[in-house]
DNA sequence: ACACCAATACTCCTAAAGTATTAGTGACCT
DNA sequence: AGGTCACTAATACTTTAGGAGTATTGGTGT
């Protein structure tokens, strides 16, 4: 059994590393803080399974999670989520996340997630299931109608940046400072994210970004 | 060694039991997947410390972590957090810990941190006692520590009515017209919002108004 | 009758946000 | 080698947001 682990958190890391170990007696596990190493091992290297957590730092989880899936799509990723939010459930699965797990269930969740990913199934709390079906937009339809793929596909990596910082509330001149640019760079960026997402102001772009999952919560 | 184990994540209790159970042969170790839980073993029974974990949003950690120290003081307390947010660092040495421990850092640390505390000592990240002095940064991407109660407490009706169209996104124009009144009056009830809730621009408040999930019932 | 306060509306003012255009640079492509 | 594109930055401009102050109305409670 190849397990890839995915956690910036070493505790959980070797929680699950020490799980596994007693599930499976041949095991491969190779760990990974954050997703840039994550990505590369998968680049050299092949495995059973990755076990995701939702939350990284530095880069969006569900960026890094669309980019794992599509650079090797058969490879089943169970999510291990802190949160039980069903939009960020539906989100994973729409990004090819095959297992949602959530941290405070019994961990033996996790190896049943497993066993069944590995065989081609899907794995999902009963809470998904129902909600699902009953998520068609009850929303306050004021923004375009944007999803994750969309978003990551029209907007530049830079933009992406520029876009997270605004939907931390932060002024075009706080962000210039932080990212060493000038006020009028910034003001290009925004000018450009809201042409490219159809939005009227910096305000539609928080939520907008709250919506989808992107910020960090940190 | 008498340990109470505060986490609501089974993966991370198991993870700092076993990491005890390595590390002190004689080991008394006490879960509590809850603030109830954990408040009345502590009634029933002594600690030599006790590792809690910040599950930082919904301000309950906050809350239990100040009940904790109160009711035995001499219980020294371990906060492990997800984050490295120096406000949240500060406030919990203020409630009473004696130590923070990032999960992102190395297990061992846990380790350090409890023979620092149990001799009376304290442990705090070196990032801490750095940015301490350096202040609260005004700038930074956090906001304030509101829960809905306080938010409806000071909050009037109108100002909570144009609190929800800010955070769909609607400009000041937009809310004049639609609630009929002058933008004049619309900026007031913005700034008198943005003073009441400590917040800096209404990007913000949207956000917060998300966060919250003040924005579904009307 | 009085004090209090939310809500409304106004003016004056500054800062921030956003639009439009031009332009230099480097990377990548095929 | 020429073309496209992302990023950067500048100038010049309009619009929006937000602060500070004053004032009127209408309701509330004591």
């Amino acid at each position: 059994m190849r397990v890839l682990i995915v956690d910036d958190h070493q505790l959980i890391r070797a929680a699950l590393r020490d799980l596994l170990h007693r599930q499976y007696s041949i095991l491969d596990c190779v760990e990974a803080s954050s997703g840039e190493t994550a990505l590369s091992a998968v680049k050299q290297k092949e495995f059973d399974v990755a076990i995701v957590d939702l939350f990284i730092p530095g880069e969006t989880a569900f960026v890094f999670l669309q980019k794992l899936c599509k650079q090797r799509p058969s490879l089943p990723v169970v999510v291990l989520s802190a949160t039980d939010n069903q939009q960020h459930m539906q989100q994973c699965i729409d990004l090819g996340a095959k297992a949602f797990v959530n941290k405070g269930e019994a961990m033996e969740k996790v190896i049943d997630a497993i066993e069944k990913v590995i065989i081609g199934d899907v794995f999902l709390p009963s809470a998904l299931s129902k909600k699902v079906e009953t998520s068609i937009s009850p929303e306050s339809g004021e923004l375009p109608d944007l999803n994750l793929e969309i978003v990551l596909k029209v907007l530049t990596d830079r933009q992406l940046d520029i876009l997270r910082m605004i939907a931390q509330g932060k002024s075009n001149k706080v962000i210039a400072r932080e990212k060493e640019l000038s006020d009028n760079t910034v003001k290009v960026h925004v000018s450009a994210i809201l042409r490219a997402l159809d939005l009227k102001n910096r305000t539609q772009i928080g939520l907008l970004a709250q919506k989808l999952g992107l910020i960090n919560f940190n």
